[in-house]
DNA sequence: ACCTGAACACCGTTCAAGT
DNA sequence: ACCTGAACACCGTTCAAGT
């Protein structure tokens, strides 16, 4: 064997904050929301329990700073996309930045767990604040802004939680045909009196596209925004 | 002292599922999420913690069973309320099921978060069938029922999962106002460099009506789906 | 069938003690 | 200033034992 083993962490480097929302990130990704703890988190730094609490305030708040590290990169990656797509219109500005939230969910599906259940803190007012600026630019009367941003955000954090909802009820690594196709199953045995509407509409969900549909939600807002000039 | 001390609980009436999710909407309606506990559960209902367990699975369960219980209250009542209301045009029943929800997370704040990290249980897929058949009695092309229908749940739910937040963030018992004051201070402290938009909106955060913001959305999407006939 | 309550494994957090 | 790790209080859950 002379392969040398990769450790993820090397004992040398000091503790940091960053360096701890890090390693939250990976442990978060591999093991889910459960796997985060304390104890685990310093054994993959190789410290104590007692030594994340210098950098870090309690559970909430790594579980701020792991999200914040997250969106960051989804937030500014997907600006920069959009350079090379499509005319640059506030809307697609706004589907752009709505996917790039709706991706990194999908490749964090703790993220949206988080992203429903913070609130106000700087991750979701970046958000809003992306968001807020488009609706601006989209000539929405000054008026009707906030409803208006605030709407899209709703929207955005709403489908954030039900994904990773649905992620949770899955055992991690299940494909998403797979979630989609137990859940038309579902859908498909209610009883016919009770719930006509969803036995309709569960052989559209067995062969649907999350993201599209995500998208059409995204484009419904904006028409009804689209309405208020 | 002649009166007599009434307990929540009578010691004599056996243990049913129901009364186990009575007890823990009380629970939580008092003391806020943290104030679940098998523990404190069964000593308000003057028994073991492993007798809940007879009853409920774990929980998961356990919170089910006390979302589904506020949420059929408040699914049943707005729909009466909506006989004596306004016209009883498929807008307007949206409209009811939306404020029904909302102002049912108003008096439980903790129902917010339940809804938001739940999905596709049987308390969730009950709003998302209410809200299909109005979508569909809006007259909507079947192609775009189900994704109508979706935007509008999740932009309660998001909206749901944010107001849980919010309620968090205070301490428990705060006003509406006290909130919307708070968080309207952060906003117009945001650097203005970074955050013009959130800094532009922070005046209309403060006397700003939550529940007709939400009604705003609603409507917005409304008149979303409107455009696509 | 239903309930009791001690016990288990685990968690977030603290803090005296070290360097 | 920063880290160590034992200790505390508490939690979800189990299970042998009771009725």
């Amino acid at each position: 064997m002379t392969t040398r083993t990769r450790h993820t962490e090397r004992r040398e480097e000091a503790l940091s904050r960053e360096r701890i929302a890090e390693a939250a990130v990976e442990l978060l990704d591999v093991a889910g929301e459960g796997g985060l703890t304390f104890r685990a988190l310093s054994a993959q730094l190789r410290t104590g329990p007692g030594a994340i609490y210098w950098h870090v305030a309690n559970k909430d708040e790594l579980l701020a700073a792991a999200t914040d590290a997250v969106l960051t990169d989804a937030l500014t990656a997907d600006t920069a996309a959009l350079a090379g797509d499509a005319p640059g219109t506030p809307e697609n500005a706004v589907r752009a930045v709505a996917l790039g939230v709706f991706d990194a969910i999908d490749a964090h599906p703790w993220l949206g767990a988080q992203l429903a259940r913070v609130a106000s803190m700087s991750t979701t007012l970046r958000l809003f604040e992306c968001i807020g600026r488009q609706v601006q630019a989209l000539g929405v009367p000054e008026n009707a802004q906030f409803d208006s941003a605030s709407a899209l955000l709703n929207y955005i954090l709403g489908v954030a939680g039900q994904n990773a909802a649905n992620a949770r009820t899955q055992p991690p690594g299940t494909s998403r045909a797979d979630v989609l196709s137990a859940e038309s199953a579902v859908w498909a045995n209610l009883d016919p009196e009770d719930y006509p509407f969803i036995r309709n509409v569960a052989a559209q969900l067995r062969d649907h596209d999350d993201r599209a549909q995500f998208l059409a939600g995204v484009d419904l807002i904006l028409a009804g925004i689209a309405s208020l000039r």
